[in-house]
DNA sequence: GTTTGTGAATTCCTTCACAGCT
DNA sequence: AGCTGTGAAGGAATTCACAAAC
């Protein structure tokens, strides 16, 4: 709880979860929770629970938990989800036009508002009302509409040479769908969405 | 290195990196590899990359390194990838067709064989000549075809409960694709896709 | 009586550092 | 000389346990 004490990013991973959580249980028509309820609804115990809160702040009441609607809200404003979130994609293939209409990131306060593909074919092409742009234009769009957050859905070959291009521009987020390990400078927050490596690692546990 | 110590996940997890790294520098024509190097391609320490292969045994030379091609083929029968692994897909909506024909998966030994979906209207037809079947069905066609793994694109209002009809079935893995956090019991082995938490981790770190 | 918030204790994971092999 | 494999050290994350608040 001091105010800016360094946070470990297994904490921040975890907080989408309970606002998630938190948030099924609001429409289910509960206005209050312990962290012993939230700790056995995802499998956590109730301690790292409540520790994980304690780095941003108090949002219980001792003898009666956490008031479900506030908690959540102040979730949001730690995570920065109080907002609009306005991103790119890269990559119109398959992949990229299946992300493009997935319907479940404009809830979340996710919106995909343009699109880039190398493949000069596809440029001018209009997918969900959004035009596809030449690649080399990246910098100057993503400048000028304020994106942070770049959606990679480019073959695994080009992926890594996108991202090193991406450095220099206001990009500052990646969400990585080609199945590779990039390298990414620190001063690019880079996450992957990965099946294969999901499949890979389950195998282990299953005779 | 005693046969039968108990590998922490997180290192079970750093598996498939590894072999996806020695694969590529594989295919670009080097045959050996020092922890150095390959720690510096993947951003983790040598010494964690040494750690983590001596859980399993002894598979460098010391003033040498690894030979690629021998490591790979140790890390890939650890992870009992040196087979291919049946598995089925629950809920054939527009995200279960796309991973059906997502061609990534194949090539790495996972196969989807069966199909399920409880939309009566869909049961019967083809994707990819694989036949959907009533949901009904999973529990004898899983047995017939010993397939241990389900991939999960339902609904995330019936996720949950498709999830626990699963426990008494011989799946023993599931990926799910559905944006909730599942009870699941420790008999089963969970992995979660789920694009949307990952932006909601990242966010905090932006301005 | 219940449940939080938190230092202290514990457990888990990573890194160090070097003996020993090539 | 170069690099592995590994105990030992160090650091990080989780859990304990209890005083304080309701």
């Amino acid at each position: 709880m001091p105010k800016e004490s360094i946070v470990p990013e297994v904490v921040i991973l975890r907080l989408p979860l309970y606002i998630r959580a938190l948030s099924q249980m609001l429409s289910e028509g509960q206005t209050v929770i312990s962290s012993n309820e939230l700790g056995n609804r995802l499998q956590v115990t109730p301690a790292q629970i409540r520790k994980d809160l304690s780095y941003f702040g108090r949002f219980g009441k001792q003898g009666r938990g956490y008031k479900i609607e506030s908690l959540i809200e102040e979730l949001t404003k730690i995570l920065g989800l109080n907002r609009q979130w306005d991103s790119c994609i890269v990559g119109v293939g398959r992949l990229g036009k299946a992300i493009i209409n997935y319907p479940g990131f404009v809830p979340e306060g996710f919106k995909i508002i343009a699109a880039f593909d190398n493949d000069p074919s596809k440029i001018g092409e209009n997918v969900n009302e959004i035009e596809i742009l030449s690649i080399k234009k990246i910098k100057s769009t993503v400048e000028k509409k304020n994106i942070k957050i770049a959606i990679l859905a480019v073959p695994a070959s080009i992926a890594q040479d996108v991202i090193t291009s991406l450095v220099d521009t206001k990009i500052k987020a990646i969400l990585n769908y080609a199945p590779i390990a990039p390298k990414v400078p620190d001063t690019l927050i880079l996450r992957n969405i990965d099946p294969v490596l999901s499949l890979q690692s389950m195998t282990y546990y299953l005779d």
